[in-house]
DNA sequence: TCAAAGCAAGTGTGATCACAAATCAAAATC
DNA sequence: GATTTTGATTTGTGATCACACTTGCTTTGA
């Protein structure tokens, strides 16, 4: 029997071959908007237009326009009623809305992962902890980007562990409101002299080492808390 | 100066008509596959066509593709590879799942709104139950589609009290995605006899009449495991 | 001089078309 | 007779066009 031989064959060359998959057009626009938002490239305020923006991803409207459709589901964009759509605005009470679903999703994922991670994950994470100190070492540039992808990647390894599918879609929607205004916030940061990121995720990878939910936790909500609480001042501060 | 009358004439006018609105044909086509899939109108697995829908919904296939992108990115719909769409099955994992995150993020819209609500809207709660009972009554014909809009009202009723943009939302999509199990569990529901739904739905109301957010928080979380618990069984004895 | 009307450029929405990929059934091959 | 190949139909994706609405500026009229 031939067929046998040709699926090893075949088998053999797939594992030989990188996937190249069949991303639309649509989804690296999507995916790139995305990046962009939770980076923080684009200003609170910021109106964006279809048009405008399949000039700068040199595409044509179509997939843009169905990209921004979703952005604007997930709330991560506003359409007005002028049927133009913008970058939500920062309010008070948007700062402490975001922030407290923020604890509490992201808080029960890290409990969640905190009693499922084997010791191959627990070192994955920790090994970025090494990672970070080292971008530190060279601080002669402060390299922003580089630390909110560090960050975010650090973050979402952790709640990749929680093992559920509903959570962490729930929670990169989160990151993708609040990411405009924790790019206000960062700046202001490095204004202000820094503080210690790091310290903030080592106490977050020891609580995971020692399994003990409630610390995560906890440690996971200071971490996330004080950009917020930074911004708030910042508003609170600027309408006196 | 005319300007001032005018201006009063305006606002007479005004007053005297109803707004028209600008709503597009995709927010129509939106709306309409959102009721139909918290309503349980689509099975899971079932697999759903751009040219399908819109022949159903008498549009073109434009406004369609659009809304079925944003249901995609809720995970009320799910993208095959094949790049069909269809809505997602069931599994015992995705249940457990669905329940856990709608009684964490009900659970604590619930708990903020007993802490928020006014006498009138406690008022126009109790007022459901009414309408509940009365619907209860006149049982000879059980209404399914009757009981889960009602059923839907009481409790984005409440949940529109919690005060949070962000959270709502959030509740919205996870509506969206349990529809279809949901509607399942229900129908398997009358077959097995009644339960009484205005019972749970009366002890949510007095937690919140007495605002102890605590009492509320663990009677709605009561409430919406029921359908789960049983669906969960279900499949449980169906895979032996 | 200033507010209101008019005009022009720009923008979102929906329809239609072209194309590639998937699906399914019939036909051909072993 | 079972499997593969072929071909027709269906389907999603992206491009382009037509239309209506918005916006900002100019022009007009008091």
């Amino acid at each position: 029997m031939q067929k046998a031989a040709i699926e090893r064959n075949n088998e053999t060359i797939a594992a030989q071959l990188t996937p190249v998959g069949r991303e639309t057009v649509q989804d690296r626009v999507y995916s790139e908007l995305r990046r962009a938002l939770i980076g923080g490239l684009f200003e609170p305020n910021q109106v964006l237009t279809i048009r405008g923006l399949a000039d700068a991803l040199v595409t044509s409207t179509m997939p843009v326009r169905e990209a921004l459709g979703r952005l604007i589901t997930e709330k991560a964009l506003e359409a007005r009623p002028n049927r133009s759509v913008r970058v939500p605005p920062i309010t008070l009470e948007r700062i402490d809305d975001l922030l407290r679903a923020r604890s509490l999703i992201e808080g029960e994922a890290i409990a969640l992962a905190a009693t499922r991670m084997n010791p191959r994950q627990i070192a994955s994470i920790e090994a970025m902890l090494g990672e970070w100190d080292e971008m530190r070492a060279l601080k002669h540039k402060k390299d922003i980007d580089r630390e909110a992808t560090l960050n975010q990647s650090f973050h979402f390894e952790i709640y990749r562990c929680c093992g559920s599918a509903v959570l962490i879609p729930m929670i990169e929607s989160l990151w993708l409101q609040s990411g405009p205004c924790i790019r206000v916030a960062i700046y202001a940061f490095s204004d202000a002299g820094e503080v210690d990121t790091a310290h903030y995720h080592r106490s977050i990878v020891a609580a995971l080492a020692k399994q003990d939910a409630q610390a995560a936790r906890e440690a996971l909500v200071a971490d996330i808390s004080r950009p917020f609480a930074f911004l708030r001042d910042k508003l609170q501060s600027a309408k006196d």
